[in-house]
DNA sequence: CACGCGAAATTGCGATCACAATGCACGAAC
DNA sequence: GTTCGTGCATTGTGATCGCAATTTCGCGTG
């Protein structure tokens, strides 16, 4: 474990922790790690090659944005477990603030957007065809985003970041039960349509009704499913590269 | 510098690290903190006592939930600045997380709920007269989170205290300017009053009408205001616990 | 007096160590 | 075989040290 680490310039980019911290957002919003799992500062550092100290300022990030829970007790960390009531939450949230995202940012929007989302868009619908879960949840998220960071509202933009990552662990139970092949993109081209043509309230519908969809999905899957609140016992086999 | 620093048994209750997490939000909420103005984390360390480590922490935090701004560049840390768009945003986050939560607490509340709101209330009252603004500060916030917390919405909880966060600095300059004594606290009134009555709608309306009063009057104080981002020389006294 | 320019101080970041507390497991007693 | 207690391993937390980079200030030059 005592490896030869190269040590960057560190003036670059991007500091260490914020790596780490990328790589476990990456990790939650995809649901590579399943909820309920607990991990520790030390596996994740000794995963990720780095020291346990950006790992903390890391999960210290994560766990103020809710993404990550901390139980009072223990003082041990853990994905935060998926209820009913935290998905009705977070639906709420979505539903008010991403429609508003979507309608501020149709005023704004370009042809370079418009092609933008195209782009992402054809990348996700290939990543339904092949079943590629992971590839199909980042395209999502950046399609959401590429049109919410054009609202130019920094505060909701981070709410609705801080909404994602919560709601990550939900969608990949959704999808690793009821698949990809089921959810249509068709709201996306209406979201498209409404952002070249600079048409906020039809921005604002087609994000509604997208997020709709999906959050119908959801909830019917944690109604239905029994183990979504994950065992206790359950073995951490995360894989953040 | 070097002080004998008592080792608590550290298992009592809190750690370190919190204690200087609630000393900052404290001082962020009532406004002891000025916007623009940068600060260290060895100053602040310093003038807390502990070492550097858990203000690092608790700065992380703070930096997450958008209550502290960090210069990519510098990477040095500062209160974020007082903008129109800013404060337009929060308002509008305000408007619509907050009065749903009071909506939600009001077929949960009780007896005792009314009578520690009335406790409360009259405590701001005396602030008021005496024009402490830093109790009244401290009367509010706790007036409308013992409200908000009897919604049993952890999710919708949390946000609305990042939102009190960030818009904390606003409150202060404008109740250092207008002073204290113009602001009515007649809806409180009306909120006790349909939480008695255990009416959602009620509440959800008195809590909206006291936002908008508060959230007019920075907004005027910010579209008026020219030295809102302006750093006064103010020794910034924090103290843990 | 103004303007660089270089050295010292300050700052954030990361690593390592120390410590208290909890979790875990192996083994002994009944 | 079941149960309880004791030891070791692991965890989070905090302090201290080192490093690189930026800021700041003083001094010399124009």
């Amino acid at each position: 474990m005592k490896e030869v680490r190269a040590r960057r310039p560190l003036a670059d980019s991007t500091a260490v922790h914020d790596q780490v911290y990328d790589a476990i957002r990456q990790a939650l919003i995809t649901g590579k790690i399943a909820p309920g799992v607990g991990v520790s500062l030390r596996s994740l550092a000794a995963e990720l090659g780095v020291s346990p100290m950006p790992v903390r300022d890391a999960v210290r990030r994560l766990v103020a944005e809710r993404a990550l829970a901390i139980n009072p007790a223990n003082k041990r960390l853990s994905v935060p477990s998926l209820s009913a009531e935290r998905l009705e939450q977070l639906e709420l949230a979505r539903q008010w603030i991403e429609p508003e995202l979507a309608a501020r940012a149709a005023p704004k929007a370009d042809e370079a957007l418009v092609r933008k989302l195209r782009a992402i868009d054809q990348d996700l619908e290939e990543a339904l065809r092949v079943g590629d879960v992971d590839r199909y949840m980042v395209a999502n998220h950046a399609f959401h985003f590429a049109i919410y960071e054009r609202a130019g509202a920094e505060v909701l933009l981070a709410m609705a970041g801080g909404l994602w990552l919560q709601i990550g662990p939900f969608m990949r139970v959704v999808f690793g039960r009821v698949g990809t092949g089921s959810l249509p993109a068709d709201r996306h081209a209406e979201a498209m349509d409404a952002l070249k043509a600079r048409d906020a309230e039809g921005a604002r519908r087609a994000i509604a009704a997208d997020l709709s969809e999906g959050m119908d999905k959801m909830r019917a899957a944690v109604e239905a499913g029994a183990g979504l609140t994950a065992a206790p016992t359950g073995q951490t086999v995360i894989t953040v590269s």
